[in-house]
DNA sequence: TCCATTGTTCAACTACTCATGAAACGTTGA
DNA sequence: TCAACGTTTCATGAGTAGTTGAACAATGGA
């Protein structure tokens, strides 16, 4: 993944509808759900959804595809998938620890020294 | 990780300077380097480099300390590995086919089917 | 004590993001 | 053809992010 588009989907995924976004369409998978629901699900309203809907979609994170009068919403989860790979891979060099820390079964599990560990901001 | 600390970890990585700090960071490991260094590596004005880390510093991303007139910043890569343990699992459910292209080699490794593969935007 | 070095903070400005509500659009079934 | 439904687009305004340059604070050496 080159830059820009990791950084447009990086923006995209930075903000807590949008994430609610991707955290319903992700047991979705490739059926996707439509847009109404997906605002029901998230609370927000038709015309804010399409607005996060579309810079989701220009991320490359999400797809569109109409059915009827409804228009059905997927997550890339390739695309998703290599966003990650991008992260830990091209930014943090696929750095050992940062890697364990990812992939480990829980959270704070697989890290080798507690010393850089900071307590919970905010 | 909880989620107002995530966005705004995700916040903190969503920009091009914010991305080459940690990238410059990642090999420092826990010695860190200077603000001034990280000055010249990213080619950002030092006021501006402050603006950058202390939004760093704040979503727990790098942690500063001083030694006599310099103040040397280093990545909490334990912190960045829990962020993106967050995101493959609280936020994607640890869906397997993100797991695997994220965890590839290269990226486009290891996903099934290219059913879902969107050409490159931008 | 004075001065150069190193970083941070502040103020001012620009540009962008986001929420909201009304209007417009496309699709379907009567 | 028309009304209903689902969704998108548009205009507006508030709030925030980011850049720049000047002022300020801390440190250590002469």
């Amino acid at each position: 993944m080159e830059r820009s588009p990791a950084l447009a989907a990086l923006s995209a995924l930075a903000h807590e509808t949008r994430l609610d976004i991707v955290r319903f369409l992700v047991p979705h998978r490739a059926e996707g759900a439509p847009a109404g629901e997906i605002a029901r699900a998230v609370k927000v309203s038709a015309s804010g959804l399409s607005f996060h809907l579309k810079l989701l979609e220009q991320a490359g994170l999400v797809a569109a595809r109409r059915e009827g009068r409804q228009v059905i919403y997927h997550l890339d989860r390739h695309r998703m998938g290599t966003l990650f790979h991008y992260l830990l891979h091209d930014c943090c060099g696929g750095d050992p620890e940062i890697r364990d820390c990812c992939f480990a079964r829980r959270a704070h599990e697989g890290h080798r020294t507690s010393a850089l560990v900071l307590p919970p901001r905010e």
